[in-house]
DNA sequence: AATTTATATAGACACTTATCTATATAGATG
DNA sequence: CATCTATATAGATAAGTGTCTATATAAATT
């Protein structure tokens, strides 16, 4: 995974109204209707926030009725979460080999 | 951690060269010129981008001589990787028990 | 002290985005 | 079929941000 796409999943995460929309997911799936009654923004404000969650992965989908549920795609959370730790360790074949030392003085 | 907190926490994360500069100092500390050797963007741009990674705490700093060098945060790192793994599994006191089902039909 | 090297700050700009209002679409129901 | 309910799309806007150039500061060196 690039830096570029780690990238633009963690800026899906980083808003607090997904993150919320996330936590309340993690017990089990909603319609849009449920999640719109609980925050205060607008219903178009929902249906581009579920958009973009779905868009990345985070968020599977399906239609009951005339009601879209939402289902929390833990994998997807955990698979960040692998690659932040990996970030976070000292790899065998890290970027960080490429890097010169002593470039400057 | 509310989820505005954590939600800035992973903005500054949510940027290709942020996310390349912290695996670069996962190996170890650095100074400002080498890492600015390895990338494209103007001096300053990556002034920016370390304070903001200082800020956030994800990155330590100090002086040594003329230079600067930073050095990885790993507890951040690892803290922020608790807060996802939480937010991803279903808590006890989770927010989902708040949020009402059937607001709609 | 003057100069060079390394980094920080100021200000500007293009681009993204979270939000809104207005409107369209899709499904259910009378 | 007409209407109501639930959701999506279109377009606008204000705020945020990654980048730049120009300049300032700080430490080292001559």
């Amino acid at each position: 995974m690039t830096y570029k796409a780690l990238a633009s999943t963690l800026k899906v995460l980083s808003d607090a109204s997904r993150l919320e929309i996330l936590d309340i997911l993690s017990c089990g799936e909603r319609c849009a209707c449920d999640l719109l009654e609980h925050f205060q923004f607008s219903q178009p404000t929902l249906s581009h926030h579920m958009k973009t969650l779905v868009d990345q992965g985070f968020v599977t989908t399906f239609k009951d009725g005339n009601k879209r549920m939402y289902q929390l795609n833990h994998d997807k959370l955990k698979e960040i979460n692998d690659h932040l730790s990996s970030l976070n360790a000292s790899q065998e074949a890290c970027i960080c080999n490429t890097v010169k030392r002593g470039a400057c003085q």
